[in-house]
This record gives C-alpha cells, structure tokens and sequence, in this order.
RNA sequence: GCCCGGGUGGCGAAACUGGUAGACGCGCCAGACUCAAAAUCUGGUUCUGGCAACAGAGUGUCGGUUCGACUCCGACCCCGGGCACCA
C-alpha cells in the first residue's frame, strides 16, 4: 500500500472490493433482524446536486451503521423517472423521454457509485420500466373494482404553459410549480382515488408514528384538516320550485345558530344556478365568480362580495325567514357549498354584513367580564356565554353545541359530522412520459378497464413531439383499439398517472423488484415496514401522505400486512446556495463532480455530514471540504507512523502510564458517544468532532512511552471503525493496514470497556457564588469534606472568599463546588 | 391570523438530564521548515482592560425562578417553514 494518501486510488480499490464481494447485496436469509433503510430515490435531472450527495451520504451512514450493529441491512436504490423535465428536453432538444432518462440515470448511477454509496444495486429499477408500472395499472383495476377509483368532471387546476391539469398540490401561490405561470380553471374529466375514505385512519394513526418528527406529523394534520361540526338543513319553502327541500350547511359553530342572519352559498352552488335563471344581475355575478382565476394568492386579497337573491330559506329552530345571498368566499368545494352566516361572531360575516346593511344579532357573550366584545369594532369569536337564543341561553358554547345538535337531530334538521380539508386525489394528467391510465372508453359500454391478460398497456417509447401536447392523443396505433366488452370500436384513455401514484408504492417494490403475481410477495412483508427513510422537507406532505395511502391499500387489499410503510423518518434540511434551494439552482452550481475530481468521496462524504445536523437546512460551502481531505490525510500518516514503528504488544491496561490511560479513556469515551450520536440522536456532524477529538488525543500521545502503543492501536483502530459509516473507503484501507483481515463492512460495532471510563482523579471547578474562581484535582472518591476543603484551599478562591461568611457549599460529585458567600 | 422550527464568536457549529459557554472545523494572525511560495507542523484567536496573573461583560430583548440558566417560566422582537375566505 501506499505510504501517501492518494484518495482516488484508495476508493477505486476499495469500491472494487466491495462490488467482487457483493457486499451490499442483501438477502432475506442473511443473519440478524431486517434493517430496511431507504433514502427517496431522485428523479434522474441529469446530475446530482449536493442535496442528493447529502441525501445519500446520510441514508448510507445509517445503513453502515446500522451494519456495523448486526443488522441485515438493505438499502435499493431506483429512479423515479417519469416525469415533465424528460418531455420538456423532448420538446427543447429533440430527444424523446425515454433515451434522455436512461441516460441520465446512467451518469447519475456512476456518480452514485463513485461516492461509494452502499446500495443494493441488483434491486434497481426505473419507474419507467413496464415491469414496474405494469402493476401499477393492475393494481389501479383493482381500486376501480373496489369503488376507490371513480371518474369526475371537476375544476381543475389548468397550467397553460405545460398544458396540464395541476393538483392543488402542485399550485405554489397560485402558480404551477414547475412552470412558475399563473393557474386557470378549467373543467375536465379526471381519475381520482378515494383517499377521502381513509382520511379518518391517515389522521389517527399519526399519533402512533414515534419515529417521525412532530413537525411533519403537524403538517399532516393541518393537511388533513378535520373538524367538527354540525350539518344544519334549512328548509326551502315549497312554493318555490327550487328543486331542492332544503339548504344544508356545515358550521363548526352550532351555538352561534340563533345568531344566525343571513345564508351565504357559492356560485357554483345549485341554488345560486336557480336564482340566476330568474335575475339578470345574479346571473351576471354567478358569471364573474366563475371567470375568476383560482390564483390562490388572488382569492386570498379578494374583496369580499355578494348579492341577494331574493331567496328566503326558514331557520330551523325559530322559523324565521332568512335571506339567501351568493357570495365570493364561499366554497364549493369544501363543506356543502353553503354556510349559515352569524355577522355577530364570526369575522369575515361581520364584515360581509356591515358592508351589505345585514343585521347583527349577538348571542354569545363573554363568559369573563375581562374579555373585551365591541361589535361596532368587531366581531366576537371566542368561546362563551349564550344569550338572545331563546331555552338555550345562560349554557356554554360548549354545552350549547352539544344541545343545539340535539334539538336539531330531534327534529330532523341536522346531524353532528367531521369534515375533512383533505380532498380526493386527481391522478389524471395530460402528458405523455407518465404511467397509461389502462382505461378504455368505449361509446356502448361506456368505461371498461383493460383485462388483466392486456396488462401492462405499454408506453410507446418512439414518439414525435409536436409542441407541448401528448403525442399519445394524436398516436392512432395507441388510442385505436377494439373494447374488450363488446369488441367494437373504442378509444384508449390518453391521460397519465401523476407521478406521485410511482413513489407511492416504491418503497415495497424494492423488497421484491422481480414479483410477478402479482404486484408483491412475501419479501414486501419481510423486508418492510421501512425502518429507517430519509429525505428531504420538501415531502413532508404530499409524497409522505400518499405513500401512507397506497400502504394502506396495500394492505387492504391484502398485500401487505403492516399499517404503516415507515417506521422511523428523517427529514433533511434544504441545502442552499445563495439562498435558494439547490435542486432549484440552475446548472453546474450545484453538481459535486469538480469536488470529487479534487478531494475525492471520503473527503466530501465527511465535510458535507460535518457542516450541520440533518434537519437543519444549511448554506453550502466547498470551504470545509478541503480541512475533511486535510483531516483524512492526517489520520492515513497516524496509521502509518504507528505501524511502521513495529509489532504491537496486546493490551494490558495495568501496563500504561498515566497518558495511555488517558488515552484509552478518550477512546472508549468516543465510542459511546459515536454510538448514541448515529443510533439515537442521528448526529453524525458531531460522530465527526468526536473522531477529530480523538485523533487530535492520539497526535498528542503518540510516538510517546513505547509501553502505550496498545492504547495508540487501540485508538486509531476505534476512530477507523467509528468513522468509516462516514468515510468508508480511507477507513477500509486503514483497518487493513491496521493488520485487520476481514472487510470493514463485516465487523462488528465494538462495545465500549467501562472500566477503561473510571477515572482516578477527577479535576472540579470551583465557582464562588455561580462564578468560576478556580479548579481544584481531587480523588474520583473523595469525600464531600475532602473535596470541600480542597475548593476552599485554592488559591484564587481564597481571594473571593476572604472576609466573607460562607452560607452553603454545594457539591456535584465530578463536576463542581459552588461557595455560597455573603 | 393559526401551527411548527430557529436566533450562541469573523463563519459552520458544540454544550444531550439546570452545573466550566464557544468543543470540533473553516478563516485569520504569528512562528518553524523553505532562496521563495505551496504543502506540512507548532502556537494564538468571544469582546473589553492588562506584559501577565487575572478582572469585567457576554448565548435576540425585557423580566422571573434558582446556590447556579444557552437550557426552565412569563412577555416581546426578528428569521425560516407549513396552513389559510375551511364555515
């Protein structure tokens, strides 16, 4: 081996080790408990970015770890490869998706392999791949079959540069968000999945999610949305031919009900369609709301607007008749449409009825007389008292909901339900590089799914783009075929699949690339739940929600048998350059080649898990490469020196001097510490500081007393072992200069000797009233009196002490002593 | 507006259970080696005063609890993220 440390060298061999031995290949039959640790796979842009590099240097650090710990670890590693980037290349360049996907998958791959990443490469796959979305398509026959896939003409998001329907998912401040236009409304027929049906269970079962962080649960509790509330009919009077018997509104706030006066429905609404069939000026109000951009930062500064209708609905406990008016802020999509309105107690009422000349009708008051309510200020919107409502007054909100509800369940106006923010998914999208929709329409039987036998419905990979539409809608030897029902002529569906519907079910994929009847095999239950998932914040609703989705459909439909596709969950922080999100950057800024080329894997490895701990988003900077390469440098010439000075006795730890015990305390101090930074706390920037501190110890002490070379060995064997889930590669080569014989990745974490942590004299600070004066050594065991005497018999002390009565001396064994004076 | 994070040297950060604030690294300064430079090694590096020993101040702001607070409590300011005419 080299006597310098030549990186490039070092990683080629020891890559080449790893690739000869299969060493990161896993097996269902390999010893220890299954440790599935997944990072979220790219979509393969063209090249890594440092968000990538940091992605996976962490996801591969918990997988050596982990390794390193006696687990059978796998770690796959795909390509989400459907999607816009490879039509938008198509459009701009002239080559078509699939040849430009394959190959940046294979650039992307060699740069993987070159940051000597530990992926299980016999796993791969694209998402691209028929084999791969075949089961896809089948397993979207069998949601249909089930009720969960149904087909709606709704109001899209339309993104008139990418000529595509957004989800509202993908509407950034009323904007696509990869295109950055602003968004229209369209109306379409679109695919959607039930996940409304599961809202429920995706809410509750957060809660037992202890492996992932509060933050994200939140988010997905906000996303979710529920809320309680009742749904109040009011009921139409019949003279009125309105085709409806009642107007049914949800509200969160039944104890406000008597204060309500006045309805507001959308102007989507069927109410709304009937009053501007008998008035012009309703007519031309419904028309301008339609026309308006669902821009949501533009919805958010609308001016609140209305008109009457001339409509009257009767309140369900008073029978009063209230006014029926169409307003902007009502929406369609959410709730009934429909919102009983109380000026007195909800703010955005108040205003709208100040503004109209609508009458406030309070009937909720303060329950403290602290609590400010001026309704010619404001509305009063909290909690509180009931008032002007009739038997119901004196009760609390609280218990007026509940008895309000009650009173209408009585009488068959109402009931108490939960509503959910959450919407269902729309996975239609007009595009081309994305997953057939395996759907037939056929003019006499209508929608007939594609038979199983038929399956995969293959994407055609040789296309022509002519502008920005689907080559598929104009491809006659794509849409013409016979319906498998009848056999006439029929048109195949067009659309594709969301790309999310891909991520959302690859994690499983990855246990069992190669099932084939069906989608999954028993290995899905082997190797998942994931134990361990990392990836970035920017998934924390979306790609999270809908993966716990399709798990849960999985199951159901009985091909899996867990409730919850990941156990642990690690949300990285953005990396940024010039503030703004790497993956966003343009061009080279963000690709790690040059660095690479330069400082080599270990090198860029270490700096980028050294920079900050994981979920904090961070600046990046090439500064702190060049010390880690600096750092990997020092420790290769340690090794070196320490081997080159000849045999080492075995350990004796009665046989060192006082520095090879100090030494030896550091070390096993180390690997405590490591050990709980990687397993629990999952901060590898200080595992990085604790290796530097250790071999800062070990520069100290060595060449030093010929007697403590087992504790130099001892410790540079240690920061090796600790280091290498970081740096795998110097590491290797080091434990093999060491004179280890097995391959790194085999051995095992070593535990620390206790024994070797037990100090003999412990050095205390001495504080006089909370200050540091001084230090004191003392005897690990010494007695309280000892050590009292001892902090009062120092030198500096004596000066704040003097003079002075001591009130209290308060000792904390191994640590301090703090002199109470006055 | 509501819900999460966060605010510590010139910079990235550490301090995990209330017990030495600034570990570790970058940068910078000085020295050694060198004709010189790079690389490497050694020392220094929160601020103020002091040759030094040491002293005073100091973790966004103000207040509180405590022998002792970056850490706990109360009020506020700023930054980042998420949600939002959601009834």
């Amino acid at each position: 081996m080299s006597a310098t440390y030549d990186p490039h060298e070092v990683e080629r061999a020891v890559q080449q080790r790893w690739r000869e031995e299969r060493s990161f290949e896993a097996s269902e039959s390999g010893a220890g408990e299954k440790f599935y640790c997944l990072a979220m796979f790219p979509y393969p842009s063209g090249q890594l970015h440092m968000g990538h590099v940091r992605c996976y240097t962490l996801g591969d650090v918990i997988n050596r770890y982990q390794r390193l710990k006696g687990y059978n670890v796998m770690q796959p590693m795909g390509w989400d490869a459907f999607g816009l980037p490879a039509e938008n290349a198509a459009i701009k360049h002239g080559i078509p998706p699939a040849a430009w996907t394959r190959q940046n998958i294979d650039y992307m791959r060699g740069q993987m392999q070159r940051l000597g990443f530990g992926f299980d490469w016999s796993r791969e796959f694209a998402t691209c791949d028929p084999e791969y979305y075949h089961w896809e398509q089948w397993f979207f026959i069998k949601l249909y079959e089930k009720g969960l896939v149904y087909r709606k003409s709704s109001v899209v998001n339309w993104d008139p540069v990418d000529q595509t329907v957004l989800a509202n998912e993908q509407v950034v401040d009323g904007r696509g968000w990869r295109s950055g236009a602003p968004v229209e409304r369209r109306e379409m027929d679109q695919w959607f999945l039930k996940i409304t049906d599961y809202a429920e269970e995706l809410l509750d079962a957060l809660d037992g999610l202890e492996g992932w962080p509060e933050s994200v649960k939140s988010m997905q509790r906000n996303w979710i949305g529920r809320s309680e509330g009742v749904e109040i009919d009011f009921p139409v009077p019949g003279d009125l031919e309105l085709g409806l018997d009642a107007l049914t509104v949800y509200t969160t706030r039944p104890d406000t009900l008597l204060g309500a006066t006045y309805v507001a429905v959308a102007a989507e609404h069927p109410l709304a369609r009937k009053a501007a069939e008998r008035s012009a000026e309703v007519a031309a109000f419904v028309d301008k709301c339609r026309n308006l951009k669902t821009a949501e930062a533009e919805v958010a500064a609308l001016e609140k607007e209305g008109i009457a209708t001339g409509l009257t609905v009767v309140h369900p406990l008073t029978g009063e008749a209230l006014p029926v008016w169409v307003a902007n802020f009502v929406l369609m999509e959410y709730g009934s449409g429909a919102v009983m309105s109380v000026p007195a107690h909800d703010q955005r009422d108040w205003e709208f009825a100040r503004k109209y000349g609508i009458p406030i009708k309070q009937v909720i008051e303060p329950a403290a007389a602290e609590q400010a309510c001026d309704l010619d200020v404001e509305a009063f919107t909290a909690y509180g008292r009931l008032v002007n409502s009739g038997g119901f007054d004196g009760l609390t909100s609280e218990q007026a909901f509940d008895a309000i509800a009650q009173a209408l369940e009585e009488k068959g106006l109402g009931r108490r339900t939960v509503n959910y923010r959450l919407r269902d998914w729309g996975v239609s999208r007009q595009r081309y590089w994305g997953c057939p929709i395996p759907m037939i329409h056929c003019a006499e039987c209508g929608i007939v799914p594609v038979p199983e036998k038929d399956l995969p419905v293959v994407l055609p990979t040789e296309v022509k783009f002519e502008g920005v539409r689907s080559p598929l809608t104009t491809m006659e030897s794509f849409y013409r075929v016979a319906c498998p029902r009848c056999g006439g002529e029929a048109r195949r569906e067009t659309d594709t699949f969301d790309t999310f519907m891909e991520s959302s079910w690859y994690y499983a994929r990855f246990a069992c690339p190669d099932a084939n009847s069906p989608m999954l095999d028993e290995r899905a239950d082997y190797w998942t739940p994931v134990d361990h998932y990392v990836g970035g914040i920017e998934h924390a609703i979306l790609h999270l929600l809908y993966a716990r989705f399709f798990h849960k459909l999985m199951r159901d439909q009985g091909l899996i048998h867990s409730d919850e596709p990941f156990t642990r969950l690690l949300m990285l922080g953005m990396v940024l350059k010039d503030g703004r999100k790497m993956s966003k950057s343009a061009g080279d800024a963000g690709n790690p080649q040059a660095l690479l080329e330069k400082y080599g894997a270990d090198a860029v490895r270490t700096a980028m898990m050294f920079a900050a701990p994981p979920d904090q988003s961070f600046e990046w900077s090439e500064a702190g490469v060049e010390g880690q390469a600096r750092f990997c440098r020092r420790l290769w010439n340690l090794v070196h020196e320490h081997m080159a000075a000849g045999e080492v006795p075995a350990l004796d730890p009665a046989a060192l001097t006082d520095e090879g015990r100090a030494l030896r305390r550091k070390t096993h101090e180390t690997l405590k510490r490591a050990d709980d930074d990687y397993g629990r706390r999952l901060t590898f920037n200080t595992v990085v500081s604790a290796v530097h501190e250790l071999t800062n110890a070990i520069s100290r002490a060595a060449p030093g007393d010929p007697r403590d070379r087992p504790a130099v060995h001892e410790a540079l064997r240690t920061a090796v072992i600790v280091l290498s889930p970081i740096a795998p590669h110097v590491c290797q080569q080091l434990w093999s200069a060491l004179g280890e014989t097995t391959l790194l990745v085999n051995c095992r974490w070593p535990e620390a000797d206790e024994s070797a942590l037990v100090q003999e004299t412990v050095e205390l600070v001495v504080q006089v009233n909370g200050k540091v004066r001084g230090r004191v050594a003392v005897a690990a065991d010494a007695d309280e009196a000892t050590v009292r005497a001892a902090a009062l018999g120092n030198e500096n002390v004596e000066r704040f002490v003097e003079g002075k009565t001591v009130r209290k001396v308060i000792t904390v064994p191994g640590k301090l002593v703090n002199i109470v004076v006055g």
